[in-house]
DNA sequence: ATGCCCGATCTCATCGGA
């Protein structure tokens, strides 16, 4: 079972990359970040012919998650994070698909920082990290899955030294990961490639891509139940190279069907 | 130290991204 992540960076914008790339790659699952379009403009129908079944949490203009799922519904267990009422903002969706629960969310850039953006970062961070507490006590075999918007080691960065204070890289965030991590997740990626330097994000200046000056953000956390059957991983380079493309590429992990 | 490049928006400029 493959599943993957992809930040598109509107989804109606680049529908046709989407749907090349869907039907190149097969992944049995898909995360989507940064749709960028309210819940009436989600385009249903295009991913239906290309032999997808969805479900969303769109918002106008901005942030925006969606579920992806090959051949069959995914049966959605959650939408949003509980601990902040207010909160208008469309960052996580949960579903099984094929025996696996999945979480799909954008986390916030929280830049500037410090300030009242980076507050609710890490606010966010600490409520995704509590309904992670709650799906690996439930032991089911679960993937957190997205754009963290952090970069968890120096590894991740292509010159650590120019990120030390930006929101995607400062000590609270990369702790507030690394919380995560003694939980119980396992950066499947990392866990796979311990030694390469693995990127999944580009600026579109100063022609980052061409130079490889890249950060890796987008992850997959597995829990204990789920990791074993992990396989492989890779980053869909060759998508990130295309004319109109999104600043992310996308990315993926194998997973062993259920012994 | 700042902007660069992008998408979305009732656009001709601003915000947010990372």
């Amino acid at each position: 079972m493959r599943i993957a992540s992809y930040n598109i960076n509107g989804i109606n914008g680049r529908l046709g990359i989407l749907i090349d790339w869907l039907d190149e790659t097969q992944p049995d699952a898909v995360c989507l970040q940064e749709l960028k379009c309210d819940d009436g403009k989600f385009p249903a129908s295009a991913l239906e012919k290309a032999g997808y079944a969805a479900i969303w949490q769109g918002q106008k203009s901005w942030n925006g998650v969606a579920i992806l799922s090959r051949g069959r519904e995914p049966v959605e267990t959650q939408r949003g994070l509980a601990g902040e009422a207010e909160d208008g903002q469309s960052r996580y969706i949960e579903a099984a698909v094929n025996g696996v629960l999945i979480g799909c969310l954008y986390l916030p850039n929280g830049n500037p920082a410090p300030g009242p953006k980076f507050d609710y970062k890490l606010r966010w961070f600490e409520r995704l990290r509590e309904r992670g507490k709650a799906l690996l006590a439930s032991e089911a075999p679960v993937a957190l899955v997205g754009d963290f918007n952090v970069m968890p080691t120096e590894r991740d960065v292509y010159a650590p030294d120019r990120w030390r204070d930006d929101a995607l890289f400062r000590p609270e965030v990369r702790k507030a990961f690394g919380e995560m991590i003694k939980d119980g997740w396992t950066d499947a990626v990392r866990n796979l490639h311990p030694d390469e330097n693995i990127y999944t994000f580009w600026k579109y200046w100063r022609q980052s891509f061409e130079r490889d000056a890249g950060l890796r953000i987008d992850h997959f956390l597995l829990s204990p139940t789920l990791l074993p059957r992990l396989t492989e991983s890779g980053v869909d380079r060759h998508i990130r190279a295309l004319e109109g493309t999104s600043d992310h590429a996308p990315v993926w992990i194998e997973i062993a069907d259920a012994g």
